[in-house]
DNA sequence: TCTTGCGGGTGCT
DNA sequence: AGCACCCGCAAGA
């Protein structure tokens, strides 16, 4: 399915459509925005992402902080844990890792983000014309933490109650703080909402309830009332039971990626939610960021042979052991899209959910050629009818979630199963991508999300772009 | 006070 | 050369 064409150069055509802005984006996946859009124009992301320097002016390089835990795991009251967004800069970090959990007073706990073959996880940004080309490599391997939103909610809501409020409530800001986390479910997590999981194991679990869930769509930061629901405790309920509850499958977060490089892009429709990303082989060797001009992509999620992270807290590894998988292979963040299961290539890794298909040799090759062209064509949906899950009902649970709460945690998750679903139906049913290139990055594209935003067009249709550097 | 972006510089592979 | 990362600076909220 997966067609690459290294040697063409062609320039990528404009992009005619974008894809709706993406506050999670996870995996190996890449969206192509309006120069229009504000949150791309910032480069926004709900990850806390710093800048990175990468020497490139055209480029911008940012690299993910990880989440700041309680390093006690305490439970909220309502179960959920802790998961602040780290202070972007570096002192005010260090400030906030002194601070003490606002619930059970022990320290707190900066995850680091190694998603990226043990590094963290990295977004590059190009503005090129009328659209800005993003790009994200590797999967996080951590919950998420607060959106800049729900942080910036948050702190503005501590400093209103505090100027209210005076002396007699001083102590309030911690609890009060606290109980904000357990409400919102964007970043608090229930563990008895993951029925799908195998079981929480220990605090590394935690981890897992709010796992990133590739990038769902997610129309606009811009609405802050999405936030403001997120604060209201009843609908926090909501949200945490009714999607998990309904959700057959557990999440698996593959604490590192593999190794993933451009090869191959392959375009399939637009769908909301990025793609799932596969990867073959090669160790984590990343291409050319943005090297993709026009394209319309996501990448897919890579594997990475090795599946020892060192570095990977929070009990990724004894998760994993219990999976039942067997080994760590399963990798698959699956980014996927309800409305458009198409997922390219195929899918090494085994996937929980799904008795381990066979993981096929490494197919992709993937180098770190910075130049690539990229045919992309629209996958056949059908095969993912009639699967494991019902998509439809899980989209709608999704949808459901996200207007109840206000917290985009539930449906993502539930979408995430649902590609991790997909991703093993696929790799069962669908041994296509397995063209081995070696020396050649082949990669995977979808669409960008979108669901309003759609791709059909290319449905069939070969794209070709041109991979060199931004 | 903090975020964001820039850029000099270092160390590793 | 590419990448990660440290540090400082400046602008802006």
């Amino acid at each position: 399915m997966l067609v690459v064409h290294q040697s063409s150069l062609a320039l990528p055509q404009e992009p005619k459509h974008f894809d709706v802005f993406q506050e999670w984006p996870d995996g190996y996946v890449r969206f192509i925005y309006s120069s229009e859009e504000k949150n791309a124009q910032r480069h926004l992301s709900g990850w806390a992402m710093r800048n990175t320097n990468n020497h490139n002016c055209q480029i911008l390089k940012k690299s993910c902080l990880g989440v700041v835990v309680c390093a006690r795991s305490c439970a909220l009251p309502g179960g959920a844990r802790l998961q602040l967004r780290p202070a972007i800069c570096d002192k005010a970090r260090q400030k906030q890792q002194k601070k003490a959990c606002p619930n059970c007073n022990s320290a707190l706990e900066l995850i680091p983000c190694r998603g990226h073959s043990g590094y963290p996880v990295t977004n590059f940004w190009r503005l090129d014309g009328k659209a800005i080309f993003f790009q994200a490599k590797g999967v996080h391997d951590h919950p998420r933490p607060e959106s800049k939103l729900e942080a910036e909610a948050r702190r503005s809501a501590i400093k209103k109650q505090m100027s209210s409020s005076h002396h007699s409530q001083k102590k309030r800001p911690l609890n009060s703080e606290a109980g904000r986390y357990h409400d919102s479910g964007s970043y608090a997590n229930n563990l008895q909402n993951l029925p799908c999981m195998d079981g929480p194991e220990r605090v590394g679990i935690i981890t897992d309830t709010n796992f990133s869930i590739p990038a769902q769509s997610y129309p606009s930061l811009q609405n802050s009332d999405l936030y403001k629901a997120s604060y209201d405790s009843a609908s926090f309920q909501e949200d945490q039971l009714l999607p998990y509850s309904k959700c057959p499958n557990p999440r698996i977060y593959m604490p590192r990626p593999c190794s993933y490089e451009f090869g191959v892009p392959t375009f399939i429709s637009s769908s909301p939610y990025p793609a799932f990303y596969k990867d073959l082989a090669s160790p984590a060797i990343d291409a050319d960021p943005l090297s993709l001009n026009g394209s319309h992509y996501n990448a897919v999620t890579a594997h990475d042979k090795s599946l020892d992270n060192p570095g990977r807290h929070y009990g990724l590894k004894s998760a994993w052991g219990k999976t039942g998988s067997g080994d760590r292979s399963d990798y698959g963040q699956m980014q996927t899209s309800v409305n458009h299961p198409y997922y390219v290539g195929d899918y090494p890794c085994r996937y929980g959910p799904s008795p381990s298909p066979i993981a096929p040799p490494l197919q992709t090759v993937i180098t770190t050629t910075t130049k690539v062209s990229y045919q992309a064509y629209k996958p056949s949906t059908l095969k993912y009818n009639d699967n494991l899950c019902d998509m439809k009902n899980l989209q709608s649970y999704t949808h459901v979630a996200e207007n109840v709460s206000g917290t985009i945690y539930s449906g993502m998750k539930i979408q995430e199963d649902i590609g991790m679903i997909k991703s093993a139906l696929l790799y069962q049913h669908d041994p296509v991508p397995t063209k081995s290139e070696p020396a050649e990055s082949v990669e995977t594209y979808r669409c960008g999300p979108l669901l309003g935003n759609s791709y059909a067009e290319h449905e069939g249709e070969t794209l070709r772009f041109e991979s060199a550097d931004y």
